[in-house]
DNA sequence: TATTGTTATACTCTATAACTATA
DNA sequence: TATAGTTATAGAGTATAACAATA
């Protein structure tokens, strides 16, 4: 394995917070993708999966919430049901539409990348004080209860 | 256009710092993923045009920067040559090696990205209160400067 | 021999368009 | 008519493998 220069930054110098957001953002993508390829998930069944943790949303609002076309949507959910992770039922109160739900596996795997996640994000987080994490996540999170305004 | 519930939030609900960071990158890289399409642009191309701003790598450096394999950087880099975005010559002090950069249209392009992405995240950032935003971003690049280690 | 980079080929992911079924 | 979802079909993006040139 042969050493060259590596580049230690992403972003432009001068700073500014959307800088460090979208800075932070293609690592922290970096690290849960190498993750999802580790089970040949691609980072969109990674997000998925994910969402469907703690809901049972029809095929619509997963397209509109993932930023997907509905087709788009269709495949990649077809894709989860043949490997045994997610299901689909059709929805009680519209006859059009179908609900789509994590299987038992499905649900196992979920947690096992939630684990695995914290563990690979750990190098990252570890590097900040207790209360300087607990800042940060209350910051962050601050910065999401706006995004429905985005 | 038709309302439908709709979904509020992306990862477990126990939280956690973890979750915050991959919540948090998901919804930036979508807005950063939609201001790329405005200019037809993907993600990874974006990523590399980023990059170039204030650098001039060789294509083996770029590549494992992204976390892409040399070929892939090839065609990337090709599809942005085409554009007239980016130029290649040959590193003076290796004859195998490749030194990429910006040109000056290419530049151009980087800095209207910069500036609309500062502003379509302007609706997230500014939900915090000034001091906030500083905290935030500190802790931020905090955060990055320990990713060598990750 | 090892490293840098490109070309050839195949697969995955996504979008555009056309279709079926229900409201 | 409008909405929900699926099924073609095509294009972009990525990886695996084989290759040419330089160290």
């Amino acid at each position: 394995m042969q050493k060259h220069r590596s580049i230690n930054h992403a972003s432009a110098p001068d700073g500014g917070l959307a800088d460090a957001l979208v800075t932070s953002a293609f690592v922290t993508m970096a690290v849960v993708s190498r993750l999802g390829a580790e089970h040949d998930l691609s980072l969109s069944m990674v997000r998925l999966l994910g969402i469907l943790a703690d809901r049972r949303p029809r095929m619509t609002e997963l397209a509109d919430y993932l930023g997907l076309e509905k087709q788009t949507l269709s495949g990649l959910v077809a894709r989860a049901e043949k490997k045994g992770w997610v299901a689909r039922a059709p929805n009680p109160d519209d006859g059009r539409a179908t609900d789509v739900f994590l299987t038992p596996e499905g649900t196992k795997l979920v947690r096992r990348l939630h684990a695995q996640g914290r563990e690979a994000l750990a190098p990252l987080t570890g590097a900040l004080a207790p209360e300087d994490q607990q800042a940060l996540e209350r910051l962050l999170r601050r910065l999401l209860a706006a995004r429905a305004a985005a």
